[in-house]
DNA sequence: CGATTTGTTCGCGTTACTTCA
DNA sequence: CGTGAAGTAACGCGAACAAAT
């Protein structure tokens, strides 16, 4: 907007009563209280008092029907060129700076309301996301306690212990059969399923294994097979390695071993001892112990 | 043509007043 | 009838912009 030459304003205030004393008091103010202007008559009157700097009158509503066309308009367009707002002033028998003043407040309640609304959704998009995280986490804990609690069941350790000590067995046994010597060991060792011994047991009975189907391919007999070879020299020999150090196992009989090994575990010494009975597992060909 | 002045509008914060529970 | 809260008309001020000087 240039500015218009030869026009100077007299006052940009409609009243001119911010910061001014009442100039009524409050019970005339109620009985000369005039609430709206409602005609161009009024809008001359104001006029009037306007340029005429009288004794300032107090602020007035709106009246309903210029609210309504005021809304009307903003919500077409809420900024105010000056040919419209000379329009909608004459229309609704207000000042120029009214109409301007009342687009400059409605602007602002909208732009209020505007982030009243983005608070709401973003609160409720915060809120939904919460209790997402929340399910997940309860899901997450359900999850862990049924994990915990299955891995704490006899059945899973014996399923897990016996499916561990058969990888380990037939890792062994191929590696044997691969490495194809003709030495033999009857070692059979072992505590208690789930022990840090329970692979060497199991590596023991390949040992076995592999020594029983050495000396059938041989033409020996089967029942030889334990009370020759088990004994300790076969592990001071070292021609089975996987057996702890140290251990030794006394023949008693043919399928009987009475076995021991000292070993450190955490830091604690710990003496391991178990008497045996050998036993042909037929479903998976190799010599356990009982 | 660039610098300055002037007028206008706008956003923002605030005040003063009105209305209502 | 008094009072506080909410709504709103109006003000004050600074910034931005455009036209005049």
């Amino acid at each position: 907007m240039g500015r218009l030459p030869g026009v100077k304003l007299i006052s940009r205030g409609i009243f001119g009563i911010k910061g001014a004393g009442p100039a009524v008091s409050a019970a005339e103010g109620a009985s000369k209280r005039r609430p709206f202007f409602t005609s161009p008559d009024e809008l001359l009157e104001e006029e009037y008092y306007y340029y005429d700097e009288q004794l300032p009158e107090k602020k007035r509503r709106l009246t309903p029907e210029q609210v309504h066309l005021l809304e009307r308009s903003f919500e077409a367009e809420n900024k105010l060129e000056p040919e419209r707002k000379g329009e909608l002033a004459r229309k609704l028998g207000m000042q120029p700076r009214q109409v301007a003043v009342w687009f400059q407040n409605r602007r602002a309640r909208w732009k209020n309301k505007q982030l009243e609304h983005d608070f709401d959704r973003l609160k409720s998009s915060y809120n939904t996301l919460l209790a997402d995280h929340d399910s997940l986490l309860r899901e997450n804990d359900r999850l862990r306690s049924q994990a915990i609690s299955l891995s704490l069941s006899p059945r899973f350790q014996d399923n897990t212990t016996f499916v561990v000590n058969r990888v380990i067995s037939l890792t062994e046994k191929l590696q044997i059969n691969k490495a194809a010597a003709p030495t033999a060991a009857a070692g059979i060792t072992g505590t208690k399923a789930g022990d840090h011994a329970a692979s060497a047991t199991d590596l023991a009975s390949l040992a076995v294994q592999k020594k029983a189907e050495d000396r059938l391919s041989t033409g020996s007999g089967g029942s030889a097979v334990v009370d020759a070879e088990c004994p300790t020299h076969l592990l001071d020999s070292g021609e089975v390695s996987f057996f702890p150090e140290g251990y030794h196992c006394d023949v008693n009989d043919a399928a009987n071993c009475d076995c021991y090994y000292d070993s450190m575990f955490e830091g604690e010494h710990h003496h391991h001892h178990h008497y045996h009975h050998h036993q042909e597992d037929a479903q998976l060909g190799l010599w356990v112990w009982n």
